[in-house]
DNA sequence: ATTATCTATAGATCTATAGATAATGC
DNA sequence: ATTATCTATAGATCTATAGATAATGC
């Protein structure tokens, strides 16, 4: 993960520390620690010593700044979702003045996706560990991360550069965009192979436009 | 998973007991287990203990048939896969007759993967678990599946009811049917609250063939 | 005699906490 | 005095196996 300085998020995970700085500090060596060994041997195979000992702190003290193992995990799987869409959506903002728009925001998106591979496959494949609540809420990130792409493809929709189609054909581009774009990070141990980011992009831009499949003269 | 009386597969997991008869019947007592307590708490989650109480057989056995619990993870992974492929190229040779080949293709595959749901899903969170040599062989059984899709579009292209595109592309948009299949499986929390699956399937088969992207005239 | 099965547990963890110690700021 | 930190470990698992028993087939 790039080591941005966002400002705290609000988690409602509670510490027992009172230095809400200090929370901030101690959490993020905590999530950076944590987010390589989940990507390396899994959550399940990860233990709290090991988290506290890549963290440079001892296991007691990892104990005042979250409640459980499963608190590390959200607190990975929040960051990792914050990041990337903190990037899709000022992507969006800066593509949004040009031509071809959503190419461009395709081409965006899928680039954050090459370069967060690890993290989004991580959180695909242990988001099940976490607590109820939890699991949802993360659950519902991956529909905010889509619904930014419904805006863009409505706003398209109205200015004529893309089809009117109904809301929900709509929203269902706009998970197929999502998805198509993790794929590459479920699928890259295959596509890597094949095919470089850059094409990828390209032939799947075609492909969500239309432009391979539609049959020349309808 | 269907009862299906699958002729035994090979599977190089070696088993203390000769009988390969018994070996077929035992397994499959311990894969209806396992699946059903894998989908409900995870792998990580489940015990050996609970596995064999639920095959109706104590944990020393269970160790005569699998050596390891991984391997048990093996064994689910390989039978789910098994049986979506059958099922799969079953549906190809039926539906490859009539009109509308592809649109009838993808019908088929979503409504596998609307009914193997919960199997598909583990499948995608489990596979890490796996030992190295098992984990590559799931992998490669979706590029089987995938590969059904190419020869596939690559015969409709030949007949002329698809376009001629070149090959990386056709097997794009294969691993896209795929993976659009599967989404259905790992957002079916969201979607199917908003489409039934006939509604997605249509939406989707308009989606793959580029019906509702393409501008009308270009 | 051989094969299949069960019971009981060794051995190896791992999470989370209690209680002791060090650092900080009034 | 209060807050942050560490050390040491209680308590609770869980996997895999050793050794005893039951069933089978010559």
């Amino acid at each position: 993960m790039k080591n941005t300085d966002t400002p705290e998020r609000i988690t409602d995970i509670p510490s027992q520390v009172k230095d809400p700085d200090l929370i901030g500090r101690r959490r993020r060596q905590i999530m950076d620690a944590a987010v390589r060994l989940f990507i390396e041997k899994g959550f399940h195979k990860t233990t709290t010593r090991e988290i506290a000992r890549e963290s440079g702190i001892s296991t007691g003290l990892l104990y005042e700044y979250v409640s459980s193992k499963e608190d590390v995990l959200y607190l990975v799987c929040d960051a990792i979702h914050a990041e990337v869409e903190a990037t899709v959506a000022e992507a969006v903002q800066r593509v949004s003045e040009g031509s071809n728009v959503l190419a461009a925001m395709i081409r965006e998106y899928f680039l954050v996706c090459d370069r967060m591979s690890d993290h989004i496959l991580l959180v695909y494949q242990e988001t099940k560990a976490l607590p109820d609540q939890w699991r949802r809420r993360v659950l519902e990130n991956e529909v905010k991360l889509t619904n930014i792409f419904v805006s863009t493809l409505e706003g398209l929709a109205r200015s004529g550069d893309f089809p009117r189609l109904p809301r929900k054909s709509i929203e269902l581009i706009a998970h197929n965009i999502t998805v198509l774009g993790h794929m590459w990070t479920f699928r890259r141990w295959f596509l890597s192979r094949h095919y470089s980011i850059e094409d990828y992009i390209k032939r799947q831009t075609d492909f969500i436009l239309g432009k391979s499949t539609k049959k020349e003269t309808q």
